[in-house]
DNA sequence: AGACGATACGGAACATGGTTCCGTTTACCA
DNA sequence: TGGTAAACGGAACCATGTTCCGTATCGTCT
């Protein structure tokens, strides 16, 4: 068989050398001003430590979103693929559901501006929310009906609001050492216990 | 008796006439303005709705965050003094917390891109930030106290982290039907009573 | 190898919004 | 009424996102 792209049996038309050359110097590039000056870091300084224009990264990432999406994927990905074993490996599907939580708090804080940006509604971030959304929140709401059935939480909060309302919490976490998003994040998720009457 | 300003012997000397009507002239435009288009809203947007220069806004609030504490000031101060009012009034401290905290909810929640102003690290809205915390975590302090002291909150939350997750929490809320920022803060609330045992 | 078309590149130019600055106007007082 | 200091307006400046097009490069076809 004639010889494809890593990707196998791919439409889309081979890309030029330097074209694939320049994404992955971007990639790399963003990724250090990324962890340097947070996700909102200009353009420009992504252009000039990949020594490309600007031009070149509207090229190969339209949007902002799609590059920080780029950078991230592998984490989110790990994240979402977490929460399946975590479910098989502990004691109780609360407990599965804190700990998958846990991870995502911990991916969230040390991406400085990430959180912020996932709650943006600047029309730049759309894909990046959208993309979280529907890689994580599927996972969180089997976790989370999982912790239902064996009544553990109350029934009545939605996936997609209990991953908005982490990602919330999370905004602003090491800029500030009075404020620990992880606390919170436990005190959200002990609030999702039922009481004990009613 | 000489007659003063407004504010009784003030040791400033008296502003021209055309400053104070601007000033308040100003002030009213500033509250149309965030109410259409939230805190956000271009500086030339509030300047031509006021019918004046952008300078004159620059030179009577130095800052943005200048004038969204002149614009919103009467309402938090009736935010924080509705709090030992609660306490007084409540069944119990852990009641009179959650009452109060909605109120704090029921006003950013109805200030567009209020809440995410009060988390930006931007330097224009540091002293909003400020205010807001100056004013309102003493307030928050007392009643958590109170509960604490009552036994019905853990011990180790601080009043300043609580005041946070809160407004964190209130981000995006009227944006987005799926995300109810009150019942997430219920649940955050509800977190906060100690579990059965230890 | 050489030439040609498609692809990709660079960065100047433009749009937007915050901030500063200074020549002009206005209010106040003598 | 005239002088002075306060206040005003808005042009100009800076930073940043975004677009656009002349130029350079790649890959292929002959």
């Amino acid at each position: 068989m004639a010889h494809f792209d890593s990707a196998a049996g791919e439409s889309a038309p081979r890309k030029r050398a330097d074209a694939r050359r320049n994404e992955q110097t971007l990639l790399d590039a963003a990724a250090e001003a990324f962890l340097a000056s947070g996700v909102d870091v200009p353009v420009r300084d992504i252009a000039a430590r990949a020594g490309v224009g600007v031009g070149t990264i509207y090229r190969h990432f339209p949007t902002r979103a799609d590059l920080v999406v780029a950078v991230y994927r592998h984490q989110v990905e790990a994240c979402a693929e977490a929460g399946p074993a975590l479910l098989a490996s502990s004691a109780s599907p609360h407990a599965a559901l804190a700990r998958w939580i846990d991870l995502f708090v911990d991916f969230l804080v040390t991406k400085h501006g990430l959180a912020e940006a996932l709650q943006s509604d600047d029309a730049a971030f759309q894909s990046l929310h959208a993309y979280f959304l529907d890689r994580l929140v599927p996972v969180c709401a089997r976790l989370l009906e999982a912790a239902a059935t064996a009544g553990e939480v109350r029934p009545e909060v939605h996936a997609y609001e209990l991953m908005r309302g982490v990602g919330n919490l999370c905004i602003g976490a090491g800029r500030d050492p009075r404020y620990d998003a992880r606390r919170l994040v436990g005190l959200l998720v002990a609030g999702l216990r039922p009481t004990g009457e009613e």
